[in-house]
DNA sequence: TGTACATCAGTGAACGCGCGTTCACTGATGTAC
DNA sequence: TGTACATCAGTGAACGCGCGTTCACTGATGTAC
């Protein structure tokens, strides 16, 4: 049953992507090696032919799906990126959105390795959401950072928050109705 | 070993404070029902004399710490509610702290019960951050409540991405004190 | 280019372990007389 | 008030189950000649 490079390189990087999905949507503790083997359509026996350990599976998935949303955040306006982060959508479908909003909480109890990835990749999604304008002075940029920051612990916790409420709570609309304002004044200043 | 009705209410009040804090410290699949009693200082089996499953301690749990932070934001003055909120010392003791940051996420992945407990702590919070100025017209009330929920958006977005980064992540004070910052120029508007 | 053999990704059974929950039992408390 | 008995919180062993991880095995791929 050996099998060419080629597959072992697409089968590996089926499992990461997998992996990336069911993790934001069931958390690091609700998704089993055997669960997860299954939906890549392996039986669990050989995960440990592709990694060390299911934590060190954490990293790369977690690494994998940043670099996915900072592609897509760098390619967005700001106005679109939050309207779309903010909305019910999103909410309502993790295992295709925010790493951070889905797995930051679960990260936070793991490894300073597993940790590391998410600082890695909260420092990459800051970037991503930089403006290319290159003409400011350093306090500007510091300020223009700082900016981003704010915005994106804002548009994180309300989505959290959202998400923690009943599909039913009128606190979810209103939730990410009153974010997405509030962000959309303070890009637009 | 029967024990006495003002024993068995101590008894259980304290494997319910005792969840409140280790829940919050290592999520809800993180401690055992096992674990907990122990913490409590009782053995497993009498789990089931107080709680009809761990799910419902959960929502008790969860109830009981929005109360007592509730408690506590209805005291302090919005600025230093919101430099204890984003202190480093909160951000490393989650056991002692926000419900909301320490388990939204958890939450959201919780049954529809655990989920309203969540939505009635938001609300509660929101009510204790509210000011006790009265001479509000509707409007300037509706205005109030969205500026209460971006604040604690952002308050907690912040505090768990800085909880998501390794404890020596320059990440962490970063993300707390613009947040900080920010913050607290949003109040003294 | 053709053949013989080593490699190793994937299989599926098995490992020990801890989980949530159940249960027969204990014995002090609370109640009925 | 005193006695006999039912109650039931707490104990600790046991339940089935799923977890992360290991391992002997398979057989097509890749390599050495």
């Amino acid at each position: 049953m050996k099998v060419s490079k080629a597959q072992v390189r697409e089968n590996r990087e089926r499992i990461v992507s997998t992996a990336s999905v069911l993790f934001r949507e069931r958390g690091y503790d609700g998704v089993g090696v055997a669960d997860l083997m299954a939906a890549a359509g392996f039986t669990h026996g050989g995960f440990y032919k592709h990694f060390a350990s299911k934590a060190d599976l954490m990293a790369e998935a977690a690494a994998c799906s940043f670099a996915e949303s900072t592609a897509h955040a760098a390619l967005a306006q700001p106005s679109e990126f939050i309207a779309r982060y903010l909305s019910r959508e999103h909410r309502d479908a993790p295992g295709q959105g925010c790493t951070m909003a889905a797995l930051c909480t679960d990260a936070s109890r793991q490894s300073p390795e597993v940790k590391q990835t998410f600082a890695n990749g909260i420092a990459q999604q800051l970037s991503a959401l930089a403006s290319e304008d290159s003409a400011l002075t350093e306090e500007q940029q510091a300020q223009a950072r700082a900016h981003r920051i704010a915005v994106l612990a804002q548009a994180v916790g309300a989505l959290i928050l959202a998400r923690s409420c009943p599909d039913d709570s009128p606190l979810v609309e209103e939730i990410l109705a009153v974010c997405r304002e509030d962000v959309s004044k303070k890009l637009s200043k």
